[in-house]
DNA sequence: CATAAAATTAAACAACTGTTTGAAACATAC
DNA sequence: GTATGTTTCAAACAGTTGTTTAATTTTATG
């Protein structure tokens, strides 16, 4: 009703996004205060309020920005598979999140180093009801990818199929969200400098092996006990 | 100099930290006020600064009763496996995790869940740097498990095993620090009622094959850019 | 019992939180 | 120009935060 800026930049609020998820990404969300984003953004600190209304939807308006951009990328990578001559394996179907992520980095640096770092922060936050959220919201996206993944792995069954995608996407997250302490440990204990590319290019088979594995869980936790 | 109690019960400290585990597990660290917790704990507010000095100190106490538990079972299970007759696999080095984790239920309910949550919880806070922390106080713990790996699968590189026994940590808690909301989901998508070992016996076989993955990683992002 | 140390309590502290207000500044249209 | 709607601003709001204080009660020791 009188949302958008007549013909104006919308500047205030492009520096309150940029500035709140630098430090959402850095401290997390209860941990950063409205103060410190309008300082860091070098505006009004009632200019939040103004701008989205309250906190809670500013962390929502974060988020947006980051997914459509990727969630954007990202079905077009998997359109390409799809109707590509390639052959669709489970590692082409991984490879289809690797472009739209390191893609963030062309719109503002370490972009996607935020991304990950974001999410992470999200899924703690929320006790996995991010998951919920996400799931409904980008439902489209979502079953695009399981869809893939069904056309490389016909035999595994939508239930099976559901709990190793979101091991990887644990695995995926996990990993990437902490890839910064990651990195270091690598420096100092093998001297070894490790970009971010070269851990999703680690992090890839292994997912690729897990998701393809046929081996039956056995009764793992029968002895033992009590 | 004067900390443990001369004969008492240390009824309120422990009071306390009961209280502070589920509420930390259930909404995180900086969302738990100390009056939310001596509520919970029926003690008086003060009481967390007399006998922890401070919030911070609070959280890493709440820690470290469940890793010492925790970590006590684990190097009796991986000592049993080291030396007994059972050949080393990755899998059973893996399972070594599994009767410390659900033991935690024994000392009290839902202990193993509240124990994940506060994990997942508690790296997404501190930017993945609880890794290091984790990795000094508890060196010894992981050298013996990167050891029994090593066993298992002599012909990973040390900085190779790094990666891969990073990756399964990440799989492990992210998925059973979030196994609530998947288990709701899998309810209502699926029909099917996950229990927390189910999950574990699906997860195990998953990060076994990805840990003995001997695909040599491609040069995955070498297409498509700018 | 007397004494000293330990533990609990209600109250207050200063600092910080997200949000609201009403006036000022700005831009745009007539 | 005036009028209109949008955006910015300093200030204040009411509430919550972790922590400290000083008095009191409880517990243990001689």
């Amino acid at each position: 009703m009188s949302k958008s800026p007549v013909s104006g930049r919308a500047l205030t609020k492009n520096k309150i996004l940029d500035a709140a998820e630098e430090l959402f990404a850095e401290h997390g969300f209860a941990e950063t205060s409205l103060r410190e984003i309008t300082a860091k953004a070098e505006v009004n600190l009632a200019s939040v309020n103004y701008h989205f209304g309250s906190k809670k939807s500013l962390i929502e308006s974060v988020f947006d920005r980051f997914m459509e951009s990727f969630t954007n990328q990202l079905m077009t990578e998997m359109a390409e598979l799809d109707r590509g001559g390639e052959k669709v394996t489970v590692t082409a179907v991984l490879n289809t999140l690797v472009n739209p992520l390191i893609k963030i980095d062309d719109i503002r640096p370490n972009g996607s180093s935020v991304f990950m770092k974001l999410l992470g922060k999200a899924y703690a936050e929320t006790q996995g009801h991010i998951r919920r959220f996400a799931m409904d919201r980008y439902s489209h996206v979502l079953a695009r990818f399981t869809r893939l993944l069904h056309k490389a792995s016909p035999d595994v069954k939508p239930s099976e199929m559901f709990w190793r995608l979101h091991f990887m996407l644990g695995a995926f997250i996990f990993t990437l969200a902490g890839h910064e302490a990651l990195q270091e440990i690598s420096e100092s204990d093998f001297a070894q400098k490790v970009s971010v590319k070269e851990i999703i290019s680690k992090l890839i088979p292994f997912l690729a092996a897990g998701f393809s594995t046929n081996e039956i869980p056995h009764n793992y936790l029968s002895a033992g006990e009590a």
